[in-house]
DNA sequence: CTCGGGTCAATACAGTGTATCGACGCGAGA
DNA sequence: TCTCGCGTCGATACACTGTATTGACCCGAG
């Protein structure tokens, strides 16, 4: 048999691995949000049939799961934070850019448990640098306190980006009124309060308004670290 | 033409209008969270086809935003609050059990923005209270802070509480090391500062975790009312 | 050289959101 | 009273989803 007779051997499949998956997932979640990530186009762009993932993954949350611990990374601390204002504070920080660089992480924080190895890494140097300063338990409640601050407030940072975005309109009048629709309401009268604040309050960008709730929070904090639990 | 002869006229299609349909949507989210809600089935529970819902709503995300709004009647004040303090905590609070009846409100929950009637009457009614109390500019730092916290919190409560069920584990076993996996990253000794929060913490129930987070934030927020803005 | 086992993908299925379109009942005008 | 147009309703259709099943096919062992 000569080779001209012989078939072509067959294309072995691209070898595969969660790596490579989780990173096409992120991937298209970054262009086009979490609601893009669907099994069959992960699975193309691995040059894959949709059921070859189920190799890796046994369900599209377990997908979910991995993306959020991947992106965690990034969230690690480079070294040990000096003290514990710090470390919760710059947990806080680092979150959030992670979640201007993806949006679709507002979905997932605090959506499921991060129980991921980078998760776990991320818990463990938080609570580590509250190691000394505090009992236990007050370290727990410092760390789950500021934790939900961030989410919700990245949460609602996002959610407010993504809707100007589709309003189209420019940054300053969505802050000013939210639309034409929330102008109209106002002019009724029927929340003065409202009103005046969207009037009368200065315009602060995202980034500070994060800042400052943060500061808040973390004072609360130190007020409850000087003192032993009452 | 006698009656036997003439056909029975046919049934008028049943009058629709958006509170039905919303009525519909949030017993169904009730039942089998918000993944069980589909336009299909909606429109069944209506004895309508699915095309009759797009009257009333353009998108499912339009449903979305009218379901959040109807649960944020539950969560109004009923009498106007004493101070500033029990009118934040109070909306933390109810807005917590509301999440608790309707579970699936902690993944709306700070999602979207919430400019539906009685997500306006909300805000109204929660600057009014700090009305007087400061300047207009603290008064949304303090709610967006307060929002924010509690928006995280319940979020990481549902969700804790969610995977709870789904592991089929009982609340102490969970709580203590979040099923056999974590145990077992536990015991590597890798994670030295979470270990020892796992074993030396005392286990404190949602509820008065979601409280003390919230006397904290609140206790910020108080701090900074009393002095004029830096 | 053959056979068994395991891997991969094609097919299938039930379900989704939504666009299109055809039929049909009702109200207005003759 | 008849008719016509309009508007409303739902059947159908489409592209897509997550996932179960099944069948083909390659590799390595006997």
């Amino acid at each position: 048999m000569t080779v001209w007779e012989r078939p072509e051997p067959p294309t072995r499949p691209v070898p595969l691995d969660r790596e490579r998956i989780v990173a096409a997932a992120v991937a298209l979640a970054d262009e086009g949000g979490l609601e893009a990530v669907s099994l069959r186009k992960v699975a193309a762009r691995l040059n894959a049939g949709p059921m070859r993932l189920y190799g890796f993954i046994s369900t599209k949350d377990d997908l979910f799961d991995l993306m959020l611990d991947e992106v965690q990374a990034e969230i690690l601390p480079g070294e040990r934070a000096e003290d514990w204002r710090e470390a919760l504070g710059g947990l806080a920080r680092r979150t959030r850019e992670a979640a201007l660089r993806h949006e679709w992480l507002a979905e997932l924080l605090g959506g499921r448990p991060a129980l991921g190895p980078n998760g776990l890494a991320l818990t463990e140097s938080t609570l580590a640098a509250l190691d000394g300063v505090t009992d236990v338990d007050t370290a727990l409640r410092a760390v789950e306190t500021v934790s939900s601050y961030f989410i919700g407030a990245i949460r609602r940072e996002v959610a407010a980006l993504r809707a100007e975005r589709a309003s189209g309109l420019s940054d300053r009048e969505w802050q000013r009124a939210r639309g034409p629709h929330v102008t109209r309401e106002l002019a009724t009268g029927r929340f003065p309060a409202l009103a005046r604040a969207v009037h009368e309050g200065s315009e602060v960008d995202a980034a500070t308004s994060f800042a400052t709730g943060l500061e808040w929070v973390l004072d609360a904090v130190a007020a409850r670290l000087d003192r032993p639990p009452a």
